[in-house]
DNA sequence: AATGAATGAGCGTTCATTCAT
DNA sequence: TATGAATGAACGCTCATTCAT
């Protein structure tokens, strides 16, 4: 594993566990193995770590979502699946997810802003043609989806977050009327 | 106006402003018109003068959704015309739920979701009955409705919220099926 | 005395010993008998504590000059007996002057030389009328009395530099020509 | 360009534009064209790049000194000259002097003081024999000279420094006794 | 000789909270 | 109750130096 993949994961734990105010970098050093200077030899700061994490979940996550969606239908169902058995897999990744993607930092709130907005475009794709505004159908996808998370989370992963994705994707498909995907 | 109602007024000012951790406890104090030490006298700490503003933020929005409940139907609607047009009149309170309420900080986010069940109970309520599991119907409809006043927030307020309200209800009507409500 | 005073007087000390870069602020605080950040009550941050050390010295020994000159002649002799003697008997202040005046940060080297300019013009009223640029003369003067102080310094307080003053006086006397003064 | 003249033509100008403390090594490297550690084959760290530079820039200023006083006189006309000739046409060279010169470390500032002997001990030649203390003599020639060459640095350059050399030459004479040299 | 990635000690400053008045 | 001066623990980041290659 390379140093830059050590810092990385070490940061998923600590972030995690800690969130980002009570993150220190001496402990994502720490537990990558390295000296403090030389996480900054990898990232700028400790916000530019916290973005590349993101940046790099979600990346991964998009990667995998297009195979998704190719390979299912309808596409709704698919999306849904896809985005509960991924975070139900990654319980940090969706810990962070949750915990700080609505910060209170303006810089920071505005990179994360960036970074979501392509998964929001696939999901406003999945969605266009139905008999629904395309933007609230899409705020209602995302929200429904990362309300179970959170669900989940605040649960301490206590169930099966994957189980939940046929009930999610009926009320969806429901909700965005019967034939537009 | 008593002190305390000074320094909850000035809190929520404050903490929409400038975030939880961004927020300084003199900056509270002195927008109050108290000095420092005063705050302390009403509030135990930090933690607890933002978990208090919250509670009664929650405490006021729950008092009028028993009316608005009461006074027109579909609940389902009047619920989402409600919570839309609650937080689309009050800005800071709706910077502040969203920004704020998926801490990291673990005392606070539990306390946090102590809070809210009391509205997740309503919802539970106004969703029991339909063909949905009640939880996922619930998460649905919160979610939904907390992402467009996310969305609402990240725009700056640039649109009205509450204009959001028939075609969210719309949409969580279907979703729900048809002769629950 | 005031906590103000102890922590300038902590700061005289300190900044003498280490110099500016090896100055530690815990250590004025600590020599001062106070808390790390009781310092920053009184003073903006460390730039600011010796900036205020420098002014206040110096608006001291300016406050003697006009004495000194007013009650003694001719005017360059006592400009010098007053200046050898000040710092004389003032080692930790002439350490600070000597080390510190040139100043690599730019900041404060411009604020160092703000403060200096109300010196500079007294002794250019002194020489002003002699057979000599006036400005050069000043540089003259100014530059002996402050080299003999470096010397001094260099020798760690090693003789009377008070002493100094009749030869120094009389070399700058002769230089300025017969009669300016 | 040797390496080693690399390394301190950089050093030079690194040195001049930001001061000893605001210096950083890797620039240095950078400018010279060589690694960071390349820097630490040819000088043992930080202080001791500083002061070679400075002693070779006293050893160069010093052996044209020789010439200058040997084909000029009086000797201290030629020495003023000199002076204020070399380093006026070496800007970078000056700020070093004077910003650093009396520096707060005090290894760097003995090692400085002794490199500065040789050149006093020529000055104290040019005032051997003249009526005034050979030391407060030389003192005051230093000290002119070098008042004059902080006032040129602090304007900038503003100014030709090498023309106050007659005026500071004719009122150092008139200082020292009309007959010693 | 040369490289440059890695090191890790070190520090100015902030700010929630306390407590003598 | 109210004050606000005082506290002091806490932390992100820098940079001179080292050393395996």
């Amino acid at each position: 594993m390379t140093r830059e993949a050590s810092i990385l994961n070490a940061a998923t734990r600590v972030f995690a566990a800690a969130g980002y105010h009570g993150a220190r970098m001496r402990q994502v050093a720490r537990e990558a193995g390295v000296a403090d200077g030389t996480v900054y030899l990898y990232f700028r700061g400790k916000r530019e770590l916290f973005v590349s994490l993101f940046e790099r979940g979600l990346a991964a996550f998009l990667a995998g979502l297009d195979d998704a969606l190719a390979s299912s239908s309808p596409a709704l169902d698919a999306l849904c699946a896809y985005h509960l058995g991924y975070l139900g897999a990654r319980y940090e990744l969706a810990v962070i997810t949750q915990v700080e993607m609505r910060h209170s930092d303006p810089e920071l709130r505005e990179a994360l802003g960036r970074i979501m907005r392509p998964y929001f475009d696939r999901i406003e794709g999945v969605v266009a043609g139905c008999d629904a505004d395309v933007k609230v159908a899409r705020r209602m996808v995302f929200g429904t989806l990362d309300e179970n998370v959170t669900a989940w989370v605040r649960s301490g992963g206590g169930f099966a977050l994957a189980s939940l994705a046929p009930e999610v994707s009926r009320l969806l498909r429901r909700a965005l009327g019967g034939d537009c995907r």
